[in-house]
DNA sequence: GCATGCTATGAATTCTATTCACGATTCGGA
DNA sequence: TCCGAATCGTGAATAGAATTCATAGCATGC
């Protein structure tokens, strides 16, 4: 009668604080979500959940079920992971690399994490060296490669880890600040700061100057996220970054955001790593872990098909 | 993927030891939990138990799923009644009383269980008299009846408990200890030793000897269970009881058990309760707890249909 | 060697979860 | 106050799963 569908659903519903954004979490649809939840409350007798507010407030019935949920899907975690160990593969390697700036905030806890649980796969972010990164994965010298940027390749499987949206920093007096979004004309006249690689590496260009055919007055580059926010701040710039990357600057208050463009422009980060080693039962894991801990750590960002 | 009904199964699998046994358990068919298992298994890449051998012998894996389901299940059956805890309704009375000589042993270990978890409620079981008792029933002057003699009652509704058969107890240097299963005919030369109630209560002349018109060359009464057996271990007679209620004797190789006929006299215990109070949200526990405890305490029971 | 009891299997079926295509409701802004 | 955008609810249709049915295969004991 209770199922863990109806738990996993509960914790994307907290998280999330809308039926709409939950059901993306746990890939069904709105209406799915809607049905499931009602017919669970009707079994039960009691509502779980007010909807009238945003973000959801649970009743106490809600709130034991929660609880349960804390308890029980943990448990089911580590008993998945224990199995998959008497499965054997339980030795490995993965090392890995990261070609987009700024992913250390959420990929330092995955790994944290991730090494806890399997203490018999050497993990190793060999830092250094920037060339091209996904050559280094089919040769063997690289495990894993986080990227935005998924080019076919033989032997190369892509896993999804989320969607996030690059948004436009800028000063708070600049000109642009109270609009609502940015259009790509609205760019022609300013310098834009992007982190210092190649042009077809850049969202900003492929995704949205370029197809206008505009180009910024000046750009200009900045290795580190915060030079670049000291840049925006004191109006001598604008950039383009990931939603997750600016969200500590918005809190302090210290830059405004646009999208880019009516829509905004989205990108999906994906995890590079050989066909073969795609049944792993540790590499599966990882793919999860940096999945959940991308969502419990970032803000805004949404989740990306399989 | 793993869903509780996987969790469910094991355990019963574990307590029953085999696939037969556990499908009943868990009311479905053989071949369900065949596919059921066989697609977990699949799904693992590796097996969960040996069926070569009787009971089944767990693999590591299923030893771990076991262990899993332990944690889980009961962490689920206290949300479930802290659930109704919440829906109200956790005020109540239950006032038994047993029809059937000799329940005390899984109705106590029941009683206590429950009482634990819902203090609101007030248990108790007036002894004394022992008049008809399902009238006391809708009369309200008791809550629940344990009886194996459901009679159509208007307001009445009997929730099946658990099925048991009737043995007949011999000693063990009896002319009938050797044999497989008795006769009505076997019985015509015999003291009948039964419990001191009507002959329309007693299923080893409903059931067995009264359809074949065969009468015991006496019959004489005692009121414990215990007497009963010393009776019968030293030769003075012959008495039919439920398995359960024999099995400490049968350890103990006090006396002999048989079958009665060759398919052996099945009865089905009831809990007798107002249809108003079914859907009280203590008593389905009440119900519950009782299934479950007499599954733990008792052997060679099987379940009853719903 | 045959009956008995258990498990496996493929196809058919039944049932339940999910989607689809709406309609209803709310909220904030012109 | 009347949109428009976003969210949630609902009934019917659908897809997908779990389950049953009807067997066959395999041991084990007599």
């Amino acid at each position: 009668m209770l199922e863990l569908r109806h738990l996993r659903t509960l914790i994307a519903l907290r998280d999330t604080g809308s039926l709409v954004e939950a059901a993306e979490r746990v890939h069904l649809t709105q209406s799915a979500l809607s049905h499931q939840i009602k017919d669970l409350e009707s079994r039960l007798g009691m509502p779980l959940f007010t909807r009238k507010t945003r973000p959801v407030a649970f009743t106490h019935a809600g709130e034991r079920l929660l609880t349960l949920a804390e308890q029980v899907l943990p448990q089911l975690r580590v008993a998945e992971r224990d199995l998959a160990r008497l499965a054997g593969n339980e030795h490995g390697r993965l090392h890995m690399a990261i070609e987009c700036h700024s992913c250390f905030q959420w990929l330092m806890p995955t790994v944290d994490h991730f090494r806890n649980h399997w203490p018999e796969v050497e993990v190793d972010i060999p830092s250094g060296q920037n060339f091209d990164l996904l050559p280094g994965l089919t040769r063997e010298a690289l495990d894993l490669v986080i990227t935005d940027n998924p080019q076919p390749l033989p032997g190369v499987h892509y896993a999804p880890l989320f969607r996030y949206e690059g948004l436009l920093a800028v000063s708070k007096q600049h000109a642009l600040a109270g609009r609502t979004w940015v259009e790509p004309d609205d760019l022609a006249a300013e310098t834009l700061i992007v982190y210092p690689v190649d042009h077809s590496r850049l969202d900003v260009f492929t995704q949205f100057l370029d197809p206008a055919k505009v180009q910024p007055r000046e750009v200009r580059s900045a290795e580190l996220t915060v030079m670049m926010m000291q840049l925006v701040a004191s109006g001598r710039g604008v950039c383009a970054l990931p939603n997750w990357a600016l969200t500590e600057y918005l809190e302090r208050d210290y830059v405004k955001a646009l999208p880019l463009g009516r829509d905004g422009v989205w990108s999906t980060l994906y995890a590079a790593i050989r066909e073969e080693s795609r049944e792993l039962p540790w590499m599966e894991d990882f793919i999860r872990t940096a999945r959940d801990t991308s969502f419990a750590v970032l803000n805004g960002i949404k989740p990306a098909g399989d």
